[in-house]
DNA sequence: GTCTATAGAGCGATAGAC
DNA sequence: GTCTATCGCTCTATAGAC
């Protein structure tokens, strides 16, 4: 039987430390992460931390910036996986809550600003753009389908998704963090939530020419 | 001319550690409230502090506790002072939405978990607790008087609103904190997810006999 | 209810040997 | 890329004099 430190080891230690952070965040919150804490849990020195990343905050942003790229990834996938327009945007609010709640640390680094001198760079940022892009272009779809009014397709159209899965969403973390995002009292309210939005955005009478 | 230190102790030194950890809370972090720094700047040594509250925890919760209170209050007085149902409704609404960016790091402690170790005692909760309530009673005004379909009166009615609330102001607070509720991208489209919420729950057809 | 003194612990970061 | 040693700083909380 291999000991742990070793098995861990062998995943690579810049691997691991992300790991590990991830874990001390989910203990102490995403603010009370400490490199003096995530070396002793890998196996190693604190100063040796130093090699693999310049700073705390150096860890922060690779946890947000891979964080944010799963959320896209997410995204992504579960467009593509459906038919394009509501169907899609729909599965894409699902795929964004069950990565949540899977994951609740990260998603509180994403979506609140827990640490308050830390900021994410700009290549960390730019998943999250890219994520908001494909939103934007199956409300396009949508409208294009004659399911959603134009309206719909704005600025304003994606800032109102976004209040909504954030609202289930943080009231899901904040008061059954451990809910699951089926049995959740607010996350299992995103459909409904959803609902609200197509039928606020329904198209008028007039049909397409 | 008065020194500010000479005039801040005329305030009593329970109401100004108060007052002062909230300042350091919006500059630091909600997580980031220490209470050697509000000594510094109340202008007594950090043990003297320990003769007003009996640790950093008990300063969390007076904190919440009279956020919580402030919140009650706000809500109540909005209901008072609108016709009941829907006016009365949006009103509540948008009065949490203004005191919350009025005050954010209050928000975030009464909304977010932020202090991962910290959670409010029975007695701070409680003013939250009663402004459910609150917003339950409009739900049901509403509900009688014809406004809104009967669904909208129940568990899962109230959590909608608390998620359209909560995800306006969560998206505000984050990306744009100094914005001001008028201005904010987000909770100005709090009055339009209102919207959505009464349209979502229009009464059917029939009418009260 | 304020003070001094102190215990006991934590942290991020750097220097420099191997 | 790991280590030891260390700097310099932070913090909460308690004991006990006034």
């Amino acid at each position: 039987m291999t000991g742990t430190v070793e098995r861990r080891r062998r995943v690579g230690t810049r691997r691991q430390i992300l790991d590990v952070a991830v874990e001390v965040m989910a203990e102490r919150g995403v603010a009370g992460l400490s490199l003096s804490e995530v070396a002793r849990r890998v196996g190693i020195r604190q100063p040796s931390l130093y090699k693999h990343f310049a700073s705390l905050h150096a860890v922060y942003d690779e946890v947000f910036r891979e964080g944010a790229e799963h959320q896209r990834d997410a995204v992504a996938r579960a467009v593509r996986g459906s038919a394009p327009g509501l169907t899609a945007l729909l599965a894409a609010i699902e795929a964004i809550g069950r990565l949540a709640m899977a994951n609740p640390v990260v998603a509180q680094l994403l979506s609140w600003r827990p640490v308050p001198d830390f900021t994410p760079s700009e290549e960390a940022f730019r998943p999250s753009i890219e994520m908001v892009e494909i939103v934007r272009a199956t409300l396009r779809d949508a409208v294009a389908a004659g399911e959603l009014d134009p309206a719909a397709d704005s600025d304003d159209g994606v800032a109102l998704v976004s209040i909504l899965v954030s609202g289930a969403l943080t009231q899901q973390l904040a008061n059954e963090p451990d809910a699951g995002y089926e049995a959740g009292r607010f996350s299992s309210l995103l459909p409904r939530a959803f609902a609200m939005f197509v039928q606020y955005f329904a198209p008028k009478a007039e049909e397409q020419p």
